[in-house]
RNA sequence: GCGCGGGUAGCUUAGUCGGUUGGAGCACCCGGCUGAUAACCGGGAGGUCGCAGGUUCAAGUCCUGCCUCGCGCACCA
């Protein structure tokens, strides 16, 4: 039944390992979920993380904050289905493979065979799987990891391809030729989201360089930090409205370094406001004139014959375009069709020719230049600045001093790879987009209705990506990951395929109409190259064939909240009652991946918000606050503290470390100390309240024991418990799950154990039965209970191993102390019902007059240990009084403060002044908006009074005024200073207004009687620590011997209570002037030597 | 460059509506207390509250600028 065994010694790893298998005979997560069966849905939804790595301790983070909300709404009465997830497709897995492989381009892939290939990734993807599994359970995240959805599974996938179906029928889904970010090793095109994932900061060459018109004898100057793109030179875009001079070179420059540079009586074309920024000659300005007057001139292609004119009357001349500014470069912008997105569109609209110099594996075309054929862009950089710079200029036409007017290293923030750390290129090409820009408004809309945590990152960061919001590219040349289900013909006839069956239809027709296809089974595998091999046929009778492109695997992710239920085929039921999703939680690195797939998602095809709240966690960064990279070797093996301090500690730590969206510097020793600190005393206090239950038989259902009628001490700690599981619950609605625990834990250290169970020891060490001694029994089983349920959630483990022996009963079924409105009919996951919650709360009574009381009571015996030392009075030794003067009424806490205090008596007093003296200070906050700037000199006026008292009275009498300043008690503040002769010390309680002083007075007069009890509590003293050290038994009696010297009289009844304390069957006070026996211990206090044995 | 969030003791951090003496914890030193504790209590040392201005009788707190760290955005040629 509920009646409490022994606790033991504390092992915290054998604890949880022990408790995770009884958790799993128990089926102890489904369990929890099923008790709640009858209860409100809350619904989670899994960020499935990609199993293709190993999981670290920012995971660990993140499924804390998972499982932390899921147990809390559980036991809130809510029932929390968690489905597992595991993200399986896309270019990570793919990487991972071709690295193991050796396959490191996609010639390499496709000679080794795509299906190969594909299966390598479908098992790849499975590498880590166990240890997720293990990290995951060992940490005691909740998830059903048993049945969870898998991107590359048929179902998942044709949810998928369903889904794109509705944004293809709703025109949504487009096919565009535009530059996108291109990554040639990786052979495939990103979308924003991804890109953003590989800014770098490098320095590269950038060029000035001269583009010599046709009809006049003058070059054009124009800068590019890509000199790889030259080549591929069609056009130069001007402002209109910037102003630009014709200048003429007047004197040779002096101190040039570096390659190119330009003769006297050179004539070059730029805008008036960067003259400075670019030139490096003197030059007279011969003219000045809008861009609007250049358009339309013509200048001599730098690489004749890189681009065909294919009949552009437009190729090779200046061009006008709004965007050109003259914040850097020359306000003349370079123009390569195919290689930037402005360029592209403005080549587009001015019919320039749109050809392409580099080929999809990033190495320039042939013909090109006999000099850069065939190789890497990126190589090129420096021999493009040659030919440049050669006298003669790459086509040999160029002025003598060459094409090139200048390189400049330019430092900046270029996309790279975030695969493979390859800087992009932007490229144009074919790809398929989802139109976002349509549904900005919508994604805004929605997105305000979202809870986010912090606010500022849904209202900023995330808003503001919304705000600029650009169509998705979601499709990648590539060979793992959701097919795109679009079949296209050779005229350009499309059809987008929404499910297995609707395959099969199309494939058939196919079939019936001529075409050669292989079978296409209720199984067939939704991945390439089997998709691929389908021929459809359109309406014209022609074949049609897939567009060979996979999609983004964010896509995938972004389809979880229903593609995991295989929504609609299995008739929505599922999906229905679990759309939108109340909780979602990821790092904040998920902004524009996850947190915005999802949103996009649900968006073009539901037209509705994905999830209703949204934790952004921070990141993890290592104790010195360096971001955690596999490449630093600072990464934190979740295992060293599993294994160490155990999960409870580690997970209480990451809570109670900071904000959850702030970052976290994981620092090892932090661990440790929540270990020592929290899990330790907590596992102490349950010690102690167990094995004296267990000594004692108590059984809390067998006995009763009225609040109402129970000593001070624990109405104290059981309102205190109620107002901290209050603010606990508050906190936790308010996501502050590390001011919550803080809080906790406070009250675990300081008011329960510090506190309480020191105060309360002596009650249970009582043999006999007694009213005080169950009411401390009931108080502590009640408390420790409840202490348990707050911290379920977020440590699982020591907290149910106590609840259960204390109640029988797992903790992971309790209900919240606070309520649990979701077991309530109708209940639902959007308000915290309060007349609900209050109707099913389970706390003692609050009594904050009692909390105050207390708290005035503990500082009181600070105050009193201060007193001590500054009169240089030991702790044992008790003093005959001890005065409390003025302060509220304490008489209930006298007997608690004397023995805090160790003395004799506690009186009350109210005559302040036979111990103190009155001082007055000035209270600014009052004085101020009276004495307006005079504030300082009145304040001064106040403090520095030389008769306080004469002042008191004549304030309280109404007639004090100082530099015309009428001075009334609100305006100062009473303090009290101490005469001499008596040791004390003051307090001051309450704020403002309301706040008064309180003082502690102590006699220190010596007496007979007073020295004879020091000696004999210093004496136990001594003893029980040599007791501890000798390991005896609680229970087991000695046999003492003492000797002394220079010692007080030790009084009959004093050596009564140093047998007693110290079980001493036997005990022999010697004569003073004996012969201590040699091996005895010896310690001296006060001038007096003791010499003792314990046998 | 733009946006967001930080910068408080050696380290981790609290700091409300601006109120005159900026709190804790860890680590260090001294002392005390203890038959539950890797604990606890008192004291000490340790602070240019990132820097510089401004508003105010009064600024860690409000305003401006700057420095710095992190994150995000960015076609910037």
């Amino acid at each position: 039944m509920a009646q409490p065994n022994a606790a033991g010694e504390l092992n915290a790893v054998a604890l949880e390992t022990a408790l995770l298998e009884a958790w799993k005979q128990e089926n102890a997560f489904q369990a929890s979920i099923d008790s709640r069966s009858n209860g409100a849905p809350f619904i989670f939804l899994e960020g499935p993380p990609t199993a293709n790595g190993k999981p670290g301790i920012h995971h660990v983070v993140a499924r804390a904050y998972k499982d932390l909300v899921c147990r809390w709404k559980t036991m809130e009465g809510f029932q929390v289905n968690r489905k597992g997830g595991w993200d399986t497709h896309g270019l990570p897995v793919e990487i991972e493979v071709q690295k193991r492989m050796d396959l490191m381009s996609k010639e390499a892939i496709e000679a080794y065979g795509m299906d190969n290939f594909n299966q390598a990734c479908r098992e790849s993807v499975w590498t880590y799987e166990s240890a997720w599994r293990e990290m995951t359970e060992r940490m005691a995240y909740w998830v059903d990891l048993d049945n969870p959805y898998v991107t590359l599974e048929n179902n998942y996938v044709e949810s998928c391809w369903w889904a794109l179906k509705q944004m293809f029928d709703k025109g949504l889904l487009y096919r565009g030729h535009k530059v996108l970010p291109y990554c040639p090793q990786t052979g495939t095109s990103y979308s924003s989201h991804e890109v953003a994932l590989g800014y770098k900061e490098v320095e590269e060459p950038s060029v000035y360089v001269k583009f010599k018109l046709t009809d006049d004898d003058a070059s054009i100057l124009a800068w590019t930090t890509t000199p790889w793109t030259l080549p591929g030179n069609v056009g130069l875009a001007v402002g209109p409205e910037v102003t630009y001079v014709r200048a003429r070179v007047t004197e040779a420059a002096e101190n040039w370094s570096g390659p190119g540079g330009a003769e006297v009586d050179e004539i070059v074309i730029l805008a008036k406001d960067l003259m400075k920024e670019v030139l490096r000659h003197n030059v007279e300005v011969l003219e000045e004139f809008p861009g609007s007057s250049l358009v339309g001139r013509s200048y001599e292609p730098l690489f004749p014959d890189a681009v065909p004119r294919n009949g552009s009357e437009t190729a090779w001349t200046v061009l006008e375009a709004d965007w050109v500014t003259t914040t850097d470069g020359t306000g003349v912008v370079h123009t390569a069709v195919m290689y930037g997105e402005d360029d592209y569109n403005l080549g587009m609209a001015a019919g320039l020719p749109a050809y392409h110099t580099v080929g999809m594996d990033g190495a320039f075309i042939e013909g090109t230049h006999p000099e850069l054929d065939g190789r890497y862009v990126k190589d090129c950089d420096q021999t493009v600045i040659e030919l440049l710079s050669t006298a003669g200029g790459s086509n040999g036409k160029g002025p003598e001093s060459g094409l090139l007017y200048r390189e400049k290293a330019y430092l900046h923030d270029y996309p790279h790879c975030w695969r493979t750390g390859h800087p992009l290129l932007y490229y144009a090409m074919d790809s398929w987009f989802v139109r976002m820009t349509a549904v900005k408004e919508r994604l805004l809309e929605f997105n305000d209705g979202v809870e986010w945590a912090p606010d500022w990152v849904g209202e900023g960061r995330f808003g503001e990506w919304l705000r600029n919001v650009k169509d998705w590219a979601i499709s990648r040349e590539r060979y793992w990951g959701t097919p795109l289900p679009v079949w296209r013909s050779e005229s350009g006839e499309m059809k987008c395929i929404g499910s297995i069956e609707e395959l099969q239809k199309e494939v058939a027709k196919a079939t019936a109409a001529g075409f050669e296809n292989p079978p296409c089974p209720d199984d067939v595998d939704l991945h390439r190259p089997v998709v691929d091999a389908f021929t459809l046929v359109d309406d014209n009778g022609t074949p049609m064939v897939r567009e060979t492109f996979v999609m983004d695997c964010w896509f995938d992710s972004g389809c979880a909240p229903f593609a995991q239920w295989h929504h609609p085929f299995d008739g929505g039921e599922s999906f229905n009652q679990s759309f939108p999703v109340d909780y979602i939680c990821e790092g904040v690195d998920q902004t524009r991946g996850w947190f915005y797939t999802l949103l996009a998602v649900s968006t073009t095809v539901f037209d509705k918000p994905a999830y209703k709240r949204c934790l952004s966690l921070g990141l993890i960064l290592d104790a010195e606050g360096k971001k955690m990279s596999k490449s630093k070797g600072n990464i934190v093996d979740p295992w060293d503290h599993f294994n160490r301090e155990g999960a409870d500690a580690t997970r209480w730590y990451m809570v109670t470390a900071g904000a959850p969206w702030n970052p976290l510097k994981f620092d090892p020793n932090g661990v440790r100390e929540t270990y020592a600190k929290m899990f330790l005393t907590l596992w102490n206090i349950y010690k102690f309240h167990a094995d004296y239950a267990a000594l004692d038989g108590f059984d809390p259902e067998a006995s009763t024991s009225a609040v109402e009628d129970r000593p001070t001490l624990d109405r104290w700690i059981l309102s205190r418990l109620a107002s901290t599981a209050k603010a606990y619950h508050d906190d936790f609605v308010g996501w502050n799950y590390h001011k919550a625990c803080r809080d906790l834990e406070d009250f675990v250290v300081n008011d329960l154990s510090n506190w309480y169970v020191r105060r309360s020891r002596r009650r249970l060490w009582d043999d006999a039965e007694s009213a005080d001694k169950l009411a401390c029994q009931h108080t502590l089983h009640e408390v420790l209970t409840t202490v348990c349920k707050l911290m379920a959630p977020v440590s699982p483990f020591m907290v149910d191993v106590i609840h259960r022996n204390l109640t029988g009963e797992t903790v992971h079924q309790a209900a919240w102390p606070l309520g649990t409105p979701g077991s309530i009919e109708g209940a639902t996951s959007d308000e915290w019902d309060k007349e609900a919650a209050a109707a099913t709360a389970v706390l003692p009574p609050q009594n904050i007059d009692l909390e105050a009381s207390m708290a005035l009571v503990r500082e009181l015996a600070e105050v009193g240990r201060r007193i001590r030392v500054d009169a240089g009075r030991r702790q044992r030794l008790p003093c005959a009084q001890g005065w409390i003067v003025a302060g509220p009424a304490l008489t209930e806490f006298h007997g608690i403060l004397a023995e805090e205090l160790n003395v004799e008596i506690i009186n009350v007093e109210q005559d302040l002044d036979r111990f103190q003296r009155i001082e007055l200070a000035p209270n600014f906050r009052a004085l101020a908006p009276k004495a307006r700037a005079d504030v300082n000199a009145v304040a001064n006026e106040i403090k520095s009074s030389a008769d306080p008292e004469a002042l008191l009275a004549s304030i309280q009498a109404g007639d004090c005024e100082i530099m015309g300043v009428k001075i009334e008690m609100a305006d100062v503040e009473l303090r009290r200073a101490e005469r001499e002769g008596f040791a004390a010390s003051t307090v001051q309680i309450g704020q403002g207004e309301n706040a008064s002083q309180i003082s502690l007075v102590l006699d220190m007069n010596d007496a007979p009687e007073l020295l004879s009890k020091g000696l004999a509590r210093d004496i136990t003293r001594r003893i029980q620590a040599k007791r501890k050290t000798l390991n005896l038994e609680i229970e087991a009696t000695i046999d003492l011997e003492i000797w002394m010297k220079d010692a007080p009289e030790l009084y009959a009844a004093d050596r009564q209570w140093v047998v007693t304390e110290t079980r001493a069957a036997a005990a022999v006070f010697h004569l003073e002037g004996e012969t201590p026996a040699e091996q005895s211990e010896t310690f001296e206090v006060d001038g007096t030597t003791v010499w003792f044995t314990v046998a």
